[in-house]
DNA sequence: CGCCTGTGTTCCAACGATGTAAACCGGACA
DNA sequence: TGTCCGGTTTACATCGTTGGAACACAGGCG
């Protein structure tokens, strides 16, 4: 173990709680004194025990951020961001990975090791309303990332997932393509947020008088690029292939690029493809990929920010809903003209 | 906060170290007493704080692993496989990101937030071994990946970087191809996994008869997709371009991929390309990269058996040293015959 | 001159768990 | 009957920190 504050105490001749005050900016302590024990800390280098802190002040400056996985670039690179975000203002971050599962993210919510985390970010992908309703009593409080589960009492960060779906829907269509596909689809009770771009699909295409053709609308188990690869074989051996696909994730798009690089289609030729995220990888990819993008820095800022604030005396403070911007990026997989 | 020790001991009629012991597996507890505390704990729902728990015995069961960065799919994998490997031993996971910089991977081995911390991970790109000659009196133990940094006393999971980088190489060599270049040497001084796959690539070339050709061998400044496309911009713009490139990363090696692409120039057929890693995204990229594969469960494995091992007792062992095994994974990128 | 106010500091009791040493208890043995 | 003994349980101090009450001391006021 390291110096303790009653060593520090000692040789800057006062108590051990002026030494404290003096670590925790209290007020009045007087500039000669507060001087002095900044010196024996400096010299003596001494740092706080973190366990003795949140053992008396029930606070540890650690927060936990639960997502599916790491591997996934899109959840790494979110986690990044919450990380150095977090960083910033102070805070270290635990990382859960909660493999998407329901049993993993009630888990996650029902506290990992309750006293030792101020707060959790939770990017749920199987957890529904029913999870949320009566958050545990010692639990800390909790920010959602991505759709709204419903209302559930809870802080949450989201982009408007419809209104990107019909961003991404309506650019294809100006690229005078008509027969869309979409790739993304889930069965899952809880799966909002495959739900919500699928309606902003459907709107898009709604509003330019088409329809969705059967078979059109590919389900896929999760947003990887094995799923992808396999959606996109399947529409190709539809009788009347799609010329445009929008995926809900830019993995799937990079799975589907590789089942049509793998079958001679061209892209984009003969099929425009966009994604959803931009991935470090979209764009470098051949070709590289347009997607619609949200603000991961800006999505991070907002739920640590979040957090803070609930922690900072906000306790009992109606939950707010903040929504981050998108943006489409435009590259090779959908240059107009290419035909 | 939840339920305290002591309100299961009154609730079982016991006193607090009754329960104590029971909740610690403590040996001489009658049966029967066990059974009632048990009983208590259930009902109750307690689970023990843990900062008091780690005030007290000096063990948080947390464990800190720090690495360049998390958006890097290279590193998030390994961040995955360590959170995966280490949960599955009862540890939870802290990750910092140092960006490479020694500064911060010098706060990172003198113990970020040291009283909170079991051990710490490193995989430290631009730390030397002048910065780790004398283990801090309070500092957790330490375990170091990738390559070793020097004799440093400290445990170690490594590759054998020089036989890897001779394995990537000779396979090249097999193709026939006889214009080999290398992406991804480094100036920095600390930058021993560069050197050593350069020794390979160089040792390789040497036992086939060959020497590297001028401006063969091409300087990156990270392993970064970027890096790589400029750097193959420049092999491209020699008078004698190769026709296979040994990049010393995949993400160098994607890059390498999107600049060849981006030039009309083909692959394998006019340059094949190898990368080191096998990220998810080698599988998928058009065409689908070949690789030198190091294990990264085997490797996250090691490390955390390593560090628990030292926190049970093993304090003063000599340090260790793990190689892990690699593996030569061939893809569309190196095919033989495609010429 | 004593009283009050405000500042600066100290003392003491927590926070929730565990290690130590001592107490308890029934039975075995002398 | 008394002592000893092992297993079982308890009381108490302790880890390093912070909150609150208490205290000391100056200057301003009546």
């Amino acid at each position: 173990m390291g110096v303790r504050m009653k060593e520090v105490a000692s040789r800057a001749g006062v108590s051990v709680k002026t030494v404290s005050n003096v670590v925790n900016g209290y007020l009045h302590v007087a500039p000669t004194t507060r001087e002095r024990v900044q010196q024996a800390i400096d010299e003596m280098g001494y740092r706080p025990n973190l366990s003795a802190r949140s053992l008396r002040s029930g606070r540890t400056g650690i927060i936990a951020v639960a997502l599916p996985r790491l591997d996934e670039p899109y959840f790494a690179e979110l986690a990044a961001a919450v990380i150095e975000v977090a960083e910033q203002r102070g805070c270290t971050v635990l990382v859960d990975q909660t493999d998407g599962l329901r049993e993993r993210e009630q888990v996650a919510v029902a506290g990992i090791r309750p006293d030792l985390i101020d707060g959790l970010i939770l990017s749920p992908l199987a957890l529904g309303a029913d999870d949320l309703v009566s958050p545990a009593a010692g639990a800390p409080p909790l920010v959602l990332l991505g759709e709204r589960v419903s209302d559930t009492g809870f802080d949450h960060v989201a982009i408007d997932n419809v209104a990107a779906a019909r961003t991404a829907t309506d650019h294809l269509l100006s690229l005078g393509r008509r027969r869309l596909a979409a790739i993304g689809g889930m069965q899952a009770v809880a799966a909002q947020t495959a739900r919500l771009r699928l309606e902003g699909f459907a709107a898009a295409l709604q509003d330019a008088g088409r329809t969705v053709l059967p078979g059109h609308v590919q389900e896929v188990e999760a947003f990887r690029r094995e799923d992808g690869a396999r959606a996109m074989d399947r529409l190709l051996d539809l009788p009347e292939p799609p010329d445009a696909v929008y995926c809900f994730s830019d993995l799937l798009a990079l799975g589907a690029l590789h089942a049509l690089h793998r079958r001679g289609v061209r892209v984009p030729q003969d099929v425009a493809v966009i994604g959803t995220d931009d991935i470090a990888e979209s764009r470098f990819s051949t070709p590289t990929l347009s997607t619609v993008v949200q603000d991961q820095v800006e999505i991070a800022t907002l739920a640590v920010e979040a957090l803070l604030h609930r922690l900072d005396g906000g306790h009992d403070d109606a939950p707010r809903e903040h929504t981050v911007g998108f943006e489409l990026r435009v590259r090779e997989s959908t240059v107009a003209g290419a035909r």
